[in-house]
DNA sequence: TCTGGGGTCCTAGGACCC
DNA sequence: TCTGGGGTCCTAGGACCC
């Protein structure tokens, strides 16, 4: 058996465990540069606030009353994340966290009629210690442990646990399921399925295995089979990631080379610290533009750029310098730019960097790892409110609060600033 | 005026090899 | 007129997830 673990409108309850005056209320959290709504309470759902919905299309809620918009603050997300993951990690033999608000219990060798309760006790005490609500769902798959997830969130009855253990179950679960509500069925093949006559998940599994194969592809037949009960997603294997991306849209339109410039440096250094925070390196370094892809009164523009380096790098120096050769040969004036990115790929694990045979600059490369390292070090001992390193390259951005874009409606880093432990006292 | 960010996997088609 | 067969690798695009 699974347990999936689901964090109840994760951003939204991680906001009101510190501002307690929201619970009860109709909360939104906005995506980053307060562009889309990204998580909701149950009230806000409840006014027909749809997930995705861009910002400004309910602002006016938030200036008559009836909404409180929260910006995004994914160092308090995160921190909230790990706490709610080791409770769960200690009450069973294994965990897959399978995202920042979700995680699979194995649940091998404890007894069926044990999980129960087992999962009732988990979600009280998570809402004790973190102050997250939870809701578990338990079946013998992963995607039936997904569904009996919502209906544990959906009716109070289960106080936050259902468990599918017969047939008898799964089958009615699976007849009040509609189809686009199965994990792994998206927005394209929902309707693709229900012009073929599949309107429940109950419908799907009535249909042969062939005719699945046959109209859809090796991900909907695996779909197919978890649905009568036969596990078949593979296990998360926590292997290297093979790309890193790190990309932001701006509060105002960028038109100018040097300004554009210093946000690609920004961007890049953060990816070759998230590469050192997993000890890999990465062959190929990204830099990606958009114009703005709303307005169809300007000229659009969507560049990028692949740098390929002679040997695997992590040092901030190198995978900055990488995005800046790459920004320079895309980089075309008289474009109002409103997004850029940078993505490194050909991920290897740093102990194991091939040498290149010409590679000139060995003892420089290893100057360079060593000073990322140390900034590392100090930066790691904390940042300033608005996230940015105290340590970086004189390439990138100075100063330490605008950092162009939008987080209007930020609470404070109530767990990780330092600024903000020191602004308490 | 205002429209997110970060991943994975699969498939089809082309290049290239013998 | 007829013009092989099989394999691998790479890439772009499309689908999915949160």
């Amino acid at each position: 058996m699974y347990a999936l673990v689901d964090c109840n409108n994760f951003f939204v309850s991680c906001e009101r465990v510190f501002q307690p005056q929201l619970e009860g209320k109709a909360v939104v959290v906005l995506s980053n540069n307060d562009g889309c709504i990204v998580s909701r309470s149950n009230e806000s759902k409840a006014m027909g606030i749809r997930m995705g919905t861009p910002f400004y299309q309910v602002k006016h809620l938030t200036e008559s009353g009836r909404l409180v918009a929260c910006s995004s603050n994914y160092a308090l997300y995160g921190d909230l994340s790990n706490r709610v993951m080791s409770i769960l990690a200690d009450a069973v033999p294994k965990i897959e966290i399978y995202s920042i608000d979700e995680a699979y219990l194995h649940l091998e060798g404890i007894p069926e009629k044990a999980i129960p309760q087992m999962c009732r006790d988990l979600v009280e005490k998570v809402r004790r210690w973190v102050g997250v609500p939870v809701s578990i769902g338990v079946a013998p798959t992963k995607t039936l442990a997904k569904i009996a997830s919502h209906f544990a969130k959906k009716y109070k009855g289960y106080r936050g646990v259902c468990m599918i253990d017969s047939d008898v179950k799964r089958l009615k679960a699976l007849e009040l399921t509609p189809i686009g509500d199965v994990w792994g069925i998206g927005r394209r093949l929902a309707p693709k399925l229900q012009e073929r006559g599949v309107a429940t998940a109950a419908d799907l599994v009535r249909r042969p295995a062939r005719w699945v194969r046959e109209n859809f592809n090796v991900n909907t037949v695996r779909t197919w089979e978890e649905l009568q009960g036969r596990p078949c997603v593979d296990e998360e294997k926590h292997e290297r990631r093979k790309t890193i991306c790190t990309s932001r849209s701006f509060a105002d339109m960028i038109t100018d080379e040097a300004e554009l410039a210093l946000r690609v440096s920004d961007f890049a250094a953060m990816c070759a610290h998230k590469l050192r925070e997993e000890d890999s390196a990465a062959g190929e370094v990204t830099t990606f533009m958009y114009t703005n892809r709303f307005r169809e009164d300007l000229a659009q523009y969507f560049p990028y750029a692949t740098v390929r380096l002679d040997v695997a790098a992590s040092s901030a120096h190198e995978i900055v310098g990488a995005a800046l050769k790459a920004f320079r040969t895309i980089y075309r004036p008289g474009f109002r730019y409103k997004k850029a990115g940078v993505v490194v790929s050909g991920i290897v694990a740093s102990d194991a960097i091939q040498a290149s045979m010409f590679d000139f600059d060995d003892e420089l490369r290893i100057r360079q790892d060593r000073l990322s390292k140390v900034m590392d070090e100090v930066n790691s001992a904390g940042a300033s409110s608005s996230g940015r390193p105290l340590l970086r390259l004189a390439s990138q951005r100075p100063g330490h609060y605008a950092d162009g874009i939008r987080s209007d409606y930020r609470s404070r880093l109530y767990t990780t600033s330092l600024d903000d432990i020191i602004d308490v006292h």
